[in-house]
DNA sequence: ATTATTATTTACCGATCACTACACAAATGT
DNA sequence: ACATTTGTGTAGTGATCGGTAAATAATAAT
């Protein structure tokens, strides 16, 4: 019962991402969320909480809509050499695509962050947590198919290939081009294909 | 003539330095500078002009007495690949220190900014540049001194250490420990080692 | 039609932002 | 001693921050 609401939840969730990728947390004002979303702050604040609750929204929005590559590239790869390249690889096209803010919005929306805004990094680190977590269970199991060095160790690597992909995030935000991180990610990963 | 000043000015800008690096330009306020700095407003204004001018101060006071290894790593090796791992070795040294913030203001301090904050955008990207450019420069005087393979492309390896450095800023942001970021690093370097 | 419930709009809240007017304190030049 | 110059402290500027009270508009249940 009740009125109906005029917006699309998704929709305007989407628009505060992209704002909230290109300017971070902090930076990205209620006044300009309001305005990407095409929404007066009341109508905001009745359907999302507060401003720590819909970044919390539009995080779960990237991860799902945007980074949904990085399970993929994981899970669909018959060796764990492969995944990881394949991984990178849509990570810089992800990265320098012009469609959209450049970088990666769980590696650099809460790295310069003021007094009341601790909730928003913890979030972010959790998810970049997350992810080296899974890299590192790709390698594991990529050991235990047969198809990685058991020399390899998987915690080490997969901080490798974290390590190379927030500096692609970062270089991206620079301005680099796909075709040059590509290159870069040849260079870095060579040792990884011939089995280290 | 006239009053002097009751304060050592490289003292308050390494006050100022410490916050800028460890919260970020916008998210440092002025409230908290002036606290830092133990100056009240009036006077930081007098000294330095505005926040933008504050920061430039700072920021070149960092790389003058935080980030002088780079350029004495690069120079003071025999050879390049020697320079860039002694480079990257060191870097990690300095992001992950307890003494100070975690990481590197050069390439964390701007990232989220609003609307007022370009300048300080662009002031740090320019170094980030002017970095990628002396390691690049390295390399080449490398292959010219003959230590390094013709082979090797001074502009991408260039980015790839850039990506490494940039990657381990936002690691010992994260909480990194310096070991585990030099055994990425050794597993990153090997093979520019073994020449290329 | 009436009532209850929810959404949207307008206008505004106290707090904090970068920044400064003004009075006063401390030094130098004559 | 006196005038001039410059730094410091108090207090406050308009603007913007995240967030909201109150009135109105639109839907549902009765």
């Amino acid at each position: 019962m009740g009125r109906q609401r005029s917006f699309d939840t998704d929709h305007v969730i989407e628009q505060a991402m992209l704002l909230f990728w290109e300017r971070g947390y902090e930076a990205a004002s209620m006044a300009e969320l309001s305005a990407a979303m095409g929404l007066n702050p009341p109508s905001i604040y009745a359907a999302f909480g507060n401003k720590q609750a819909l970044f919390e929204r539009c995080t779960a929005h990237y991860v799902k809509h945007v980074a949904a590559y990085a399970p993929r590239a994981l899970d669909e790869e018959a060796t764990a050499a492969k995944a990881l390249r394949r991984l990178v690889s849509e990570a810089i096209e992800a990265f320098c695509t012009e469609q959209r803010p450049k970088g990666c919005l769980l590696i650099s929306a809460a790295t310069n962050c003021g007094k009341g805004s601790e909730c928003a990094q913890e979030l972010l680190a959790g998810y970049r947590q997350a992810s080296e977590s899974m890299i590192a269970d790709r390698i594991r199991r990529g050991i235990a198919d047969g198809d990685m060095a058991v020399s390899v160790k998987p915690d080490l690597l997969a901080k490798f290939v974290s390590v190379l992909i927030q500096g692609f995030a970062a270089q991206a935000r620079d301005g680099a081009t796909a075709d040059a991180l590509h290159g870069v990610a040849n260079l870095a990963l060579r040792q990884v294909e011939v089995s280290l």
